[in-house]
DNA sequence: CGGTAGATTGTTCACAGGTACCCTA
DNA sequence: GTGAACAATCTACCG
């Protein structure tokens, strides 16, 4: 089919799709079209990854979009929010608006629901569903990219019940799913009441293989000979041999797929040495400046190594890197400048990055809940190898799995290239999956019975999938149970409606159980405030401390809200009573709870991280060796800062999981205490990645906490916000005015405070040769940061910053020593 | 013959990923 | 289950 006979589309679509050389339509395009794609019919299309996909979408988004309609594109990862959008910004200039929404970003300028095509992540989609984003009603076609990732124990539940929302909202809309080539794609059309369009086609050959001894064997039967000398390894023999070039004499950048981080950085520095033989002058300076904008990110050994492999033309790629890392290192490759990734599988599932070449090298990966090596899916290794084939460049794509015997590598044909990809399974059935889901379900009133609730779930790819129609059932029922104790829903007869805080909770977008544990966390921490603040002023209680917390049988995370409402504060509740007794014979007369309020806040903010880390929706650290002990130390020690009972060393299993909360908390502390980055991917054994990851996790958590603790007028919401805005910005409570000022973060805060610049105030007053001193004479810099300040005058012509004052020099101010101090203190103190 | 750098072998250790609030001055 | 990092041991070669 060509293009110039598509109809439906608006004016001059169908000319400029002619325009970017696209005449003819990919097959399992034309046959999306046949089945009435531009019609308004809805459609699973099941084809490899690069086979056209974005066009179908985009036939289907703008021929709704003609016929007066809005279009919705929901992408499973945020980075490829904005690959969409800049792909589909191409149609702007014929009067299509697209906008994105995701968690950390928002188009600016007019509110989405003048768009016509918005791209946003299915947990904000989810999220606008729950918060009754007024163009819902408006949209004619959603499409959902790698739909076969409702198989996703933790996100796949979401992406099912949004579809599931979003036609029940519209009964008339049209879905397009894309899925990879799964087992089961023509499951998900029946539940999507769809066309299935079910294609192996590609653009670009693939040929897969496996390389054992001194060649490829491919899947066609064809060799290649790739000779691995003695003592060399398989993998770097074939990066080689991929910039040697085919017969065309073009070199082929290699993906090499490994099963951790360390390998991948590992990796990267072997192929790194195979990749330098292969520069020319140009790419090496070109590759040192890339190395050098690489240093730029962040100061730390990851960022180092990584800036290291790449000035030699190759690099490493896991989510440990920071994301202007990754955006950098894809980029280059895509530009062919550095010639080899090694990635864990973060690359297959992100932003599109074909090459040459693809090496699977590692087929198995830890797993802690198989209990030790588990092979890869089917699918995901599938996904990898699409990765090989650069449209426009390569001939083909090479696929590569490796084998060190001739029984290994029969294996690995018979079990990856041989055989289809797994059907897909939803996992909505879980409770986890249902706490969340099914409080939103009725908190947005799709349902408010039981019997609701189960006849919306029929709508789910659950049930026309499964043989045990009653499990959902039961499963509901438990969850309604625990929405129920913790006071989210409340029962009236049959009806079953939200509470108030239920509500919160789901527009939140909290996991109740996240929200349980933080509204309990902050309750308890109103019932034992005199006592916690007594303790925390050193006033050791009479009793030892465990004897105290065994003694102290406060309720744990699941009982029900109203029995926790705080009492009347007068101290003679039975639950402090041994408390008091300890703190009243202390010494000193100047042990009145008035006292410590003004010196001391309560919680304090380790208190709180570790609120919010032991919550399910904070993905905690590991405990490696030696943890153990370092955190059960800290944990006695910094005993009265935690909300809620201690669990015991010796018999709660729950105590490990209280451990590595308390390094993730103590993370955030550090991060708040103004530890260095490096320091800190050094003490935690995290890459700068996971530093922002934690953080952005505990703003959000503290800000849903914030709400929570609000609505239920709870004197702790300042203590809350207080922790929050230091956790955003990184800094001590002195830096908080002026770190909120654009262009200044953690690092210019403190400089500026050390010269003698402490508020925002400050920035409008100070001498200008004061502040470009403390920022080390960057002009540019200094006035965009006075100008965000509001100075009016923020030029710095004919400003020295030798004429800066003496204190302004940091060194002699004593600032600089005061941080040195508490720094050692943060570092020394607790840990070596 | 002792000393030492470098190679070899043995042992221990840790192991992927990443979404979500509020809001329309 | 396995690669990497580190430790312990061995080996080759030197003065």
């Amino acid at each position: 089919m060509r293009t110039a006979d598509l109809t439906g589309l608006p004016t001059g679509i169908p000319e400029a799709l002619r325009d970017e050389g696209i005449e003819e339509l990919y097959p399992p395009q034309a046959e999306a079209v046949e089945a009435g794609l531009t019609d308004g019919e809805s459609l699973v299309a099941a084809v490899p990854t690069a086979s056209g996909k974005t066009l179908i979408a985009e036939l289907a988004m703008l021929s709704s979009v003609a016929r007066g309609g809005k279009a919705l594109y929901i992408v499973p990862l945020r980075a490829l929010a904005s690959e969409k959008k800049a792909e589909f910004e191409r149609w702007e200039e014929y009067g299509i608006d697209v906008g994105v929404s995701t968690g950390n970003y928002e188009s600016d300028g007019e509110w989405l629901s003048s768009r016509d095509i918005i791209v946003a992540t299915s947990e904000k989609v989810d999220s606008l569903v729950r918060n009754n984003a007024a163009w819902m009603d408006q949209l004619t076609c959603v499409v959902a990219d790698e739909v076969h990732l409702v198989d996703d124990r933790h996100r796949g539940p979401t992406l099912e019940v949004t579809l599931a929302k979003l036609r029940r909202l519209n009964p008339n809309l049209q879905v397009v799913a894309l899925s990879a080539t799964v087992g089961n794609a023509g499951v998900v059309a029946d539940w999507l009441d769809a066309e299935l369009v079910k294609s192996d086609w590609r653009p670009i050959d693939l040929k897969m293989g496996v390389h054992y001894g001194n060649a490829v064997s491919f899947a066609d039967g064809s060799q290649r000979e790739v000779p691995v000398g003695r003592g060399e390894r398989q993998t770097p023999a074939l990066v080689a041999d991929a910039l040697e070039g085919d017969d065309d004499g073009d070199q082929g950048s290699s993906l090499v797929f490994v099963n951790s981080r360390r390998n991948a950085e590992s990796a990267a520095r072997r192929m790194a040495d195979v990749t330098e033989r292969y520069l020319t002058g140009d790419e090496r300076s070109d590759l040192a400046e890339l190395a050098a904008e690489i240093r730029d990110v962040s100061d730390t050994e990851t960022s180092e190594d990584l800036a290291k492999a790449v000035a030699k033309g190759a690099a490493f790629h896991h989510a440990g890197l920071a994301a202007e890392h990754r955006t950098l290192v894809e980029d280059a490759f895509r530009d062919r400048l550095i010639k080899c990734i090694c990635a864990t599988p973060t690359l297959a599932a992100g932003v599109n990055t074909p090459s040459r070449r693809v090496v699977v090298r590692d087929w198995q990966r830890y797993d802690g809940d198989y209990g030790g090596m588990k092979p890869l899916d089917v699918l995901e290794v599938h996904q990898m190898m699409g990765r090989a084939g650069r449209p426009g460049l390569d001939p083909y794509g090479e696929a590569v799995l490796l084998a060190k015997d001739a029984d290994a590598r029969d294996e690995l044909f018979e079990r990856y290239i041989w055989a289809d990809a797994e059907d897909v399974r939803s996992k909505l059935a879980a409770e986890p999956a249902l706490r969340t889901h099914l409080l939103a379900t009725v908190a947005s009133g799709f349902a408010h019975t039981r019997e609701g609730l189960l006849e919306f779930l029929d709508q789910t790819l659950y049930a026309t999938q499964t043989d045990d129609p009653e499990r959902l059932g039961q499963v509901t029922d438990r969850v309604l149970d625990y929405l129920e104790v913790n006071g989210f829903v409340e029962f009236d007869g049959e009806t079953i409606q939200a509470t108030p805080v239920g509500h919160t909770v789901s527009r939140l977008y909290l996991d109740p159980m996240s929200a349980a544990e933080i509204i309990d966390g902050l309750e308890w921490a109103a019932d034992h405030r005199t006592e916690k603040l007594r303790a925390l002023a050193g006033e050791t209680p009479e009793k030892p401390k465990r004897d105290r917390s065994e003694s102290d049988n406060e309720p744990g995370g699941f009982q029900r809200a109203s029995e926790m409402v705080a009492d009347d504060g007068g101290g003679g509740g039975g639950d402090d009573g041994d408390g008091s007794d300890g703190a009243d014979d202390t010494d000193g007369g100047d042990g009145d709870a008035d006292a410590f309020e003004t010196d001391r806040t309560y919680p304090t903010p380790l208190g709180l991280y570790h609120l919010v880390c032991r919550t399910p929706d904070m993905y905690q650290l590991y405990l490696k060796s030696g943890d153990r002990e370092t955190y059960t130390e800290l944990c006695y020690e910094r005993e009265p800062e935690f909300l809620g009972r201690v669990p015991s060393e010796y018999e709660d299993v729950a105590f490990e999981d209280w451990l590595s909360a308390l390094k993730t908390a103590k993370l955030l502390e550090d991060w708040v205490g103004e530890v260095d980055e490096d320091r800190i991917t050094e003490r935690y054994g995290v890459g700068p990645g996971d530093i922002r990851g934690k953080v952005e996790t505990a703003e959000w958590l503290l800000g849903a906490a914030e709400r929570l603790a609000s609505e239920l007028d709870l004197d702790s919401v300042y203590a809350v916000r207080e922790a929050k805005k230091r956790v955003e910005y990184g800094v001590r409570e002195e830096l908080l005015d002026l770190a909120g000022v654009r262009g200044v973060g953690r690092k210019r805060a403190r400089r500026l405070f050390e010269a003698g610049v402490e508020s925002r105030a400050d920035l409008r007053e100070a001498e200008k040769s004061r502040v470009l001193a403390a920022l080390r004479g960057r002009r540019k810099t200094a006035e965009n940061i006075l100008e965000a300040a509001g100075r009016k005058d923020p030029s710095m012509d004919a400003v020295d910053e030798d004429d800066a004052p003496d204190d302004a020099v940091p060194d002699d101010t004593g600032f600089e020593t005061a941080k040195e101090r508490a720094d050692q203190q943060a570092s020394l103190g607790d840990f070596e």
